[in-house]
DNA sequence: ATGGTGGGTAGCCCA
């Protein structure tokens, strides 16, 4: 069995006692970070290398953005890729080496796009739906067993966010970017594990605002996903969101999902 | 309809 997570840790440097707990409890063999926050340099090596995560590959930004994966099983580097051409550190993919040897582990950060669902306005709504279809284009080409798993910024379905009529015209709920999730989603027939294991119109978020959660009425969306090559999917047994994280002190935005494969 | 909160960094950007 090979266990994989992936968690939006809004800076891993601030919650590394978060991720420390997480890794405890879960114990999963890979975990994914999105917004580290950080540079390589300055990544809390020591914590991982403790806790027995001893391989790591970080493609690492000051200050904004940045994804690691590390892992206690051992990985090598397949890629970095850059959708946007802008230097911002959005993806890093490995390839399982040991156990679950092949598949590759795509790990991706989608741009949240900014507040106003329209490129004419709002160039980063733009940036968004390119570095969507680069990534279709980039999926049109996969030959190798996949898990793309991150921070869609997208809730692609109804059941995705607590009021869809309320939110249709709003970044990372408007047609237009489930139309073009939907174009990266042809381009590789993904299964969307988050729907396989726990099928639509059932609730599962995975993000509450920060400005929102206060009022606790779960006004949540599911902005993060665990998508896989058809046989990949297959080999997947459990899966799940930790929402017990976002009632930790001083919580990411994010949960954890955690996927276990007979690999 | 509005403003609400959080992180990184150093005079605002990003989410």
């Amino acid at each position: 069995m090979v266990k994989i997570a992936s968690w939006n840790i809004n800076s891993v440097r601030l919650r590394i006692d978060q991720v420390a707990r997480f890794l405890t409890e879960e114990a999963p063999d890979v975990l994914c970070l999105q917004e580290i926050k950080t540079q390589e340099a300055t990544f809390p090596h020591e914590a991982f290398e403790a806790l027995g995560y001893t391989h790591r590959v970080v493609h690492g930004q000051k200050g904004y953005h940045g994804v690691a994966t590390v892992s206690r099983i051992p990985i090598k580097e397949a890629s970095r890729r850059d959708w946007q051409d802008n230097g911002e550190a959005r993806h890093v993919g490995v390839e399982l080496l040991g156990p679950g040897q092949g598949l590759l582990v795509e790990n991706v950060y989608i741009p949240a796009g900014g507040d106003i669902p329209d490129r004419a306005l709002n160039p980063k709504f733009g940036q968004k739906l390119d570095f969507l279809e680069r990534m279709a284009r980039w999926a049109d080409d996969l030959k190798q067993p996949t898990l793309l798993v991150g921070d869609f910024n997208i809730a692609p379905l109804e059941c995705d966010v607590y009021n869809h009529k309320a939110l249709l015209k709003v970044v990372s709920h408007t047609p237009i970017e489930i139309e073009a999730l939907g174009r990266l989603a042809d381009a590789h027939g993904w299964v969307d594990l988050g729907r396989k294991h726990i099928p639509a119109p059932e609730r599962n978020y995975s993000w509450w605002s920060y400005r929102s959660y206060w009022r606790e009425k779960d006004q949540g969306r599911r902005l993060d996903h665990m998508w896989a090559s058809p046989e990949v999917a297959a080999a997947s047994q459990t899966h799940s969101f930790v929402e017990a994280t976002r009632r930790w002190d001083q919580p990411s935005d994010h949960v954890p999902l955690v996927t276990e494969f007979t690999l």
